[in-house]
DNA sequence: TCCTGATACGGCACTGAGTGCCACACTTGC
DNA sequence: GCAAGTGTGGCACTCAGTGCCGTATCAGGA
């Protein structure tokens, strides 16, 4: 059970996020300030940075971690699974985190396409994910330069269509369903996938 | 002719931008001030911000004008040219500009691979060549799901390959034919373009 | 040669993100 | 009840970026 210190902090952390959304969507993310969401939150500036390090990642948290999730997903590793269907195994994982807080990443998403400044962070998170795809993708001997060529393209080739998937799904109305969407993807992009990986 | 005036603007300019590269160098991105920048060019901090308008510009500057050239040089509408053939020739004669401007390219690229806080205006640029993608390729009728899933993969493959290739050229010693990489990297993408695209 | 409009520059003041530091209040465990 | 640990508030600071204004310099015409 957590602890009584353990539930003010999240309580903090929920009341500070909730009011950046909310002034976020109302006036706009540059123009709110780090003092007006504070003030909104009933804490301090200085408390608001300790809980989210940056402006950003008041939008950005948990696209962030999604991420992470997909890596503890396929940290398991299962014998007889190619990386293919590894990732595939990741991606559904992180397909049912998003349609599971959807009430959250909305309006999150909506501060993200209304905002040109937050295009930068954003672009460096898809980059970590290009880079999660490289590592995941490269043999451990030598691979040529054709062949590191070929998962640079899957690497992007995934990394496209999530960003295309996202989009659709976060303006779709009525809300699509995210694993389902996430499965058609993978399928369409089966055929792209070089058949000397898992040899 | 330059008149004197044109002259000493493009004098300031590369003033500040030879400063600001030798600086972020010697001692880091994020260790460099535009004060530093701005004594180091002998011009004040004010006029080193016209000429850049932000401190990441003086990393990204060429970056950026690459996608304007791949878009000049599209530009020229050619009859009985397929779309995957006009990528080609933009992105050809980007290969070139980058291959000709190697000397100031390479230092600047050092400056990003170093910085990982420049990662996300570069995932910015990414995000503009992306989307530039799906412009082009999105055909003026109605698109089906598929069909703009297809182009999503594609752009973003065209993307990945690019970012590896640039990284490879980069870091090759002695350095690479940027034109013939362009080529081979293109060669080996042409299977996933979709038939139905240009009819 | 002198005058006039345009432009680049310097300097100043300001906003706002982000950080380091210190004191205080509260909770937890003994 | 007491000591250690932790969240918090407040302060001061650095630095990116912007708006404003005065000034110096260049370009073109009388």
């Amino acid at each position: 059970m957590p602890t009584l210190i353990e539930r003010r902090h999240l309580d903090t952390r929920t009341a500070i996020a909730d009011a950046a959304v909310a002034l976020f969507i109302e006036r706009g993310f540059v123009e709110t300030t780090m003092d007006d969401i504070a003030q909104a939150a009933g804490v301090s500036r200085r408390t608001a940075y300790r809980h989210f390090p940056s402006k950003d990642d008041l939008v950005f948290e948990q696209p962030r971690r999604w991420l992470q999730h997909f890596n503890v997903t396929i940290a398991d590793y299962r014998p007889n699974e190619t990386l293919q269907q590894r990732c595939r195994r990741g991606l559904l994982a992180v397909a049912e985190v998003i349609q599971a807080s959807a009430a959250s990443v909305l309006p999150a998403y909506t501060v993200f396409a209304a905002t040109p400044a937050l295009r930068g962070t954003n672009g460096g998170i898809q980059q970590d994910w290009f880079e999660r795809y490289l590592e995941l993708l490269t043999p451990a001997g030598r691979v040529s330069p054709a062949q590191a060529l070929q998962i640079a393209t899957v690497a992007g080739a995934l990394v496209g269509t999530t960003t295309m998937l996202t989009a659709v799904w976060a303006t779709s109305e009525p809300l699509a369903d995210m694993t389902a969407m996430t499965t058609a993807v993978l399928d369409q992009l089966d055929p792209i996938w070089p058949d000397w990986l898992d040899t």
